[in-house]
DNA sequence: CGGTATCCCAAATGATACTG
DNA sequence: CAGTATCATTTGGGATACCG
């Protein structure tokens, strides 16, 4: 049993992170933000996520207070998301990290194009002949 | 093949998301940034992360230039770890994520009380016998 | 259209044992 | 101490088919 012991917070930091802050979930998040408000099968072609994981996403979303689902029982039937109050203040931290993932991809790439180099390199230290 | 079509940022998000954007990174990252610096055995113990797991999400900080590690080759053997600039650089997103993870917990749990107990007593409208 | 149910495969992770 | 290797299990997630 993992036990977080000597980091009180990482524990429930941890708790909090593994409900919202799997990939799909902070994608749908992200795309609620940008667009206001979007059906399910929008949500689906912008984000090329499976209808199950979709289904799933969106679910766990709703229950934690995160998105609004609006049900129109029209025929065909329509569905709504938009993002909750809670949902909007989570966008800011998601935001902010997604904007220093866009800001240094590249000086990770660069990190694991020399961290590959040197461990490559290791085994014969001078070039092939 | 999923194409993220539709939100081009999400897709390169995603990607750097899918290197440093898992649970125990992010954890590493706190812990280090708290601490300064500290050993292979202390940071296990401080997660409660298994050692492979550790082992290998160290492997890729490193290799992402998140971290960085030192190897003293005494006996026994001490190895630490602190955060590159870069790593410390990461770690002001990730505490935004994590304070507001540690501040909406609680209305995470209510919202989720609160659909479940709708869910569950939709069923039969009034109570049981 | 907006799901849910089922099947099945691939990746993540923990437990354990071994090594320098 | 600081790993690596192997194994077994759980979980994530796509494909497909069917339902309201």
């Amino acid at each position: 049993m993992p036990d977080t012991a000597g980091c009180p917070d990482c524990e429930r930091i941890n708790e909090v992170l593994s409900r919202v802050g799997d990939r799909w979930s902070v994608l749908v998040v992200i795309s609620l933000a940008r667009y206001g408000t979007l059906r399910f099968n929008e949500l689906k072609r912008n984000l090329g996520i499976s209808q199950r994981m979709l289904s799933l996403t969106l679910k766990e979303l709703e229950r934690d207070g995160l998105v609004n689902r609006t049900y129109h029982p029209t025929i065909p039937p329509k569905v709504e998301y938009t993002l909750t109050e809670m949902g909007q203040s989570f966008h800011a931290p998601v935001s902010a990290l997604g904007s220093w993932a866009l800001g240094n991809l590249n000086r990770i790439d660069a990190a694991r194009q020399a961290y590959d180099n040197k461990a490559g390199g290791e085994i014969g230290t001078d070039a092939p002949a």
